[in-house]
DNA sequence: ATGTTATCGAACACACTGTACGACAACAGT
DNA sequence: ACTGTTGTCGTACAGTGTGTTCGATAACAT
């Protein structure tokens, strides 16, 4: 790719996140991104449709790049999810917020976080499918497996969502104990 | 309130919520709810100050009357929250939806439904915050009781929701037996 | 019957969107 | 170093939506 392109395309994703962090994504103008981003009005467009092209290319690249490393760490070390050791993919994706890449803490945590936390919730559905036996539904006679995998996502993301919100003071290690002592 | 007036507001009201289950609120225009509600432009704006405003007058009036109806209820029949019987109230609460007053169903199914399933979700957890002994924190001594709340009333809207993804083909005992199951 | 208040319709200034075009500069390959 | 390609810029533009204003009219309450 044009190393002008890769600039233009970065300057609008850290104007657009910079912006995020302070004000809703509503109420977000292309004016703005572009005034940020010290880019031209018909460059902007000329890379993403939208705004709302814009959003979506930004979850893409940052969940990607967070599940990719996940699973791949999962594929050296597959026996991690086929011997029945929920607690370390939990911890590894734990760690792997705090250390915050790509600013992805500040998009989960900012006014328009539901946007990210629905891509985050599918990302990890996703990856939860691919191993049924990391999460498994012990009461399979009552419960419908889609319900449960549901439920496992959602509890994730919200334990996800009650640390940003409590700013972060409790480590990986006690939240991923709150979390399976839900489970 | 003037006859005229109300005749409005329903008018806007009933126009925004048709509008709400065939296309997304962000995209739905002033232009179109006053067109749907015929009613002169400076009239909705006499009425409500921007669509911002509009969306969250809705959510009052539809939640408060849910939750209003349930509180009330338990207030005559008190004895159901404090005698440890969560599973009464889910279910009121459930087939309370499945009556489908004032088209909530129309609204908590559609693709804006985010916006509506946080005011319930606010709801519910104030309930739930007023009986703490309904679903009691049994593992206090490990898990802090705001995680706690926040994984009940996130679990029961996560439920609602899962039930209108699938047509809502179970019966309300079923899904409260599904969710009491969980917890 | 009278004064009040809600509505209407049209017009308006303003802001944002998405597109078009010519000029220019950065790029890749020879 | 030369050349054709491609990304960017700036400006301008049409189209659309927002929120306000105002006088005329009709519904309301008493």
């Amino acid at each position: 790719m044009d190393r002008r392109q890769k600039k233009t395309r970065e300057a609008i994703f850290n104007a657009f996140t910079s912006l995020l962090s302070r004000k809703h994504y509503n109420q977000i103008t292309v004016g703005e991104i572009i005034e940020g981003a010290n880019v031209g009005r018909a460059t902007f467009y000329a890379h993403f449709e939208t705004k709302d092209f814009l959003l979506k290319e930004l979850c893409d690249e940052l969940f990607c790049h967070i599940f990719d490393a996940t699973e791949s760490n999962a594929n050296h070390h597959r026996h991690i999810f086929e011997c029945n050791a929920p607690s370390s993919v939990i911890l590894h994706l734990l760690q792997h917020l705090q250390k915050n890449d790509n600013n992805i803490l500040e998009l989960l945590a900012c006014e328009s976080n539901e946007l990210f936390l629905r891509y985050f919730k599918m990302n990890f559905k996703l990856l939860i499918q691919r191993y049924p036996l990391l999460f498994e539904n012990k009461r399979a006679d009552l419960l419908p497996d889609d319900y449960w995998i549901n439920h496992i996502s959602a509890t994730f993301v919200e334990t996800v969502k009650w640390w940003l919100d409590n700013k972060m003071e409790q480590s990986p290690e006690k939240l991923s104990e709150y979390f399976l002592a839900l489970i």
